[in-house]
DNA sequence: CTTGAAACGAGTGCAAC
DNA sequence: GTTGCACTCGTTTCAAG
């Protein structure tokens, strides 16, 4: 089985299907055949290939979760105790549903991590009852953002 | 036409729908349908209204940067002169296509991105070379994330 | 690695409830 | 708002170039 950090070799034709896929995941494999002139049983197999691969590692739907209500996004560097080991926190934030991102950096914090909530009211309590309730967070900096600006996959 | 902000009321049908294509945005409309006990036609037209309604925002293959040797990835703090405006700044940062995320943000910077690098020499070549040089960036902090432990969207 | 054909299954629109 | 049907179209496999 081949190790998902190798590096997978693409040519041209993979990356156009990308792009394609990258943009839309449920666009008809025939269309895309069309668009760049190989048939549709190609483009299967090399997706079946880029698959294998581990290159590409699945699909999502996207939700607006503006439209659900939350429009408050924040990033929150946390320090955590020396005694607190990293693998602990990260255990207990996955249990706060409103914890999108989790990264250990390094840099001032431990764990910087990306949180999306209702309103400013809804933050506050989840950084209030929920991260510095965790055993070891010892402070927090919190970021909101007040406009997201840019978001894109890496360019292939 | 309704705007993408307001509420949209989903009910429980919807969620569920919901949650199979934000796993998988392939899966087949009809295995969902199969899953969750109604028709076809039913969730095709749940899913029409739900595009309408602004809640859904698209599909996304998503590309595993590991396979293309991108492997350093790392939040970047942006302080700007007070002269440049945010904007501005954004049009510049939008060229780089190592920046995946920019977001507006209170406190100690104008500007947090999100970028991804091959190395640790690419970070620096994009820091120094494309970064720095944008008028009106006076400094910056640099977070490599080691690990990103947790991923994933807003939980319905 | 690519193609074309064939079989299967899914997407879509519509009429009816 | 849901259903079943019918039709169209896409997906997938396979043998062969």
């Amino acid at each position: 089985m081949k190790n998902a950090t190798s590096l997978a070799k693409i040519d041209g034709i993979d990356k156009k299907i990308l792009r394609f896929l990258m943009e839309d995941a449920r666009k008809p494999v025939l269309e895309i055949a069309r668009s760049i002139g190989i048939s549709g049983a190609a483009i299967h197999q090399r997706l079946r290939k880029l698959e294998a691969s581990g290159l590409l590692s699945g699909s999502k739907f996207i939700v607006n979760p503006k439209s659900l209500g939350y429009t408050t996004m924040a990033y929150i560097g946390i320090y955590l105790d020396k005694a607190m080991s990293n693998p602990m926190a990260v255990k207990q934030l996955e249990k706060i549903p409103e914890v999108l991102e989790c990264h250990y950096t390094t840099g001032n914090w431990s764990i910087l991590i990306k949180v999306l909530c209702r309103d400013n009211e809804h933050l506050m309590q989840v950084l209030n009852k929920e991260i510095q309730a965790i055993e070891g967070v010892s402070r927090t900096e919190t970021f909101i953002s007040l406009a997201q600006q840019i978001d894109r996959q890496i360019s292939i």
